[in-house]
DNA sequence: GCGCCGATGATAGTAATTATCACTTGAGAA
DNA sequence: TTCTCAAGTGATAATTACTATCATCGGCGC
């Protein structure tokens, strides 16, 4: 298993090619073409970095100085909702700590939070010698898996009540796009 | 490679045996041993479900009903910074957008919070056939490897001045200790 | 027990994100 | 092409998670 960092000027035909077929995507998610949703689009693709909102829009205003944060921060909400683009930091609502110490990965139900515990064997014997990144001194490596759990897919099929957590419950809708 | 999910139960004898050292582990960190950070830490331990501040706050004033969240919040962080506890959520100061839709995972610096893309050959097929965990449906993953990058490394040696990021700085001090 | 410095609680402040709402505009219908 | 209108946007207020400040308290080494 050997790890190599992506190269950034890879991401240029890639960029051009998810560029010439946005508009089409766009319609097919029922979205309108907006100037501001493409040149959200493209900021975003045009970035290596895993921009911030803050930071697309700065970009974005270059071109369009009249953009507003605001729209930014809803545009990328909906590509990720129509799977356009991802978000890194998928639990960045707010902190959750925990007392487990020992090497461990863990399942994220990605509508409810929830977050458990999970082991697997091999894993950690088998990325130890593969984490030699260049330019890099890593110390440390957590999975992260995105799922439903049973309580979140049940509510999905059937009708019922959501579960618990202000926040979440909120940006539950927009995340249902992406698993299904 | 197989994963299974760890079972709430088998955290029980693991936290007394934290709960027990707890204090001299403080007092080795040059920390003072507060009735508060008892209370903290043994909520923290007592959970398997990866709290929020407020969550170990509504649970240590069960029976210290005076404890400030504000207090919560510090000796959280101030746990984390002394390795006695982790943070699940590495980056959730701000969100942090992806445009790049191939199956990639992600190394982040620690300090300055750059993030940059990378591939590892083989995992993806590694894991593909092991992600049955029971009670979720797993629809994605992604790795995230804990570092210090090139400059933040250097700065950490010699001396010099701190990269970007107004926030991630101030949170580098805390997370600093860690690694190191 | 004494005294000091770190820890705490109360509270104000900050920053990221989201809600509201009046106005604009993309996109299909006529 | 023009019309219609729901969806999208910008300005701004509100929310929320967290952090700073500062007066006071209390572990801990003596
Ligand atoms: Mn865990
Ligand atoms: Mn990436
Ligand atoms: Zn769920
Ligand atoms: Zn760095």
């Amino acid at each position: 298993m050997e790890l190599r960092i992506v190269k950034d000027n890879r991401r240029a035909a890639y960029a051009r090619a998810r560029m010439a077929e946005f508009a089409a995507r766009c319609r097919r998610g029922g979205l309108a073409v907006t100037p501001q949703r493409l040149a959200i689009i493209e900021a975003l693709l045009g970035a290596t970095d895993h921009p911030r909102a803050e930071a697309i829009c700065a970009e974005v205003r270059r071109r369009h100085p009249h953009v507003s944060l605001a729209t930014v921060h809803r545009t990328l909400e909906t590509l990720c909702r129509i799977g356009e683009a991802r978000k890194v930091t998928t639990l960045h609502d707010s902190a959750r700590y925990d007392g487990n110490l020992e090497p461990h990965h863990h399942v994220v139900c990605v509508r409810c939070r929830r977050i458990r515990d999970v082991e697997i064997a091999g894993l950690e014997r088998a990325l130890a010698g593969a984490l030699a990144a260049p330019g890099f001194k890593p110390f440390g490596w957590s999975l992260e898996i995105q799922a439903l759990c049973d309580d979140c897919a049940g509510l999905d099929a059937g009708a019922g009540r959501a579960p618990k957590s202000r926040r979440a419950r909120k940006r539950a809708a927009q995340v249902q796009a992406n698993p299904a």
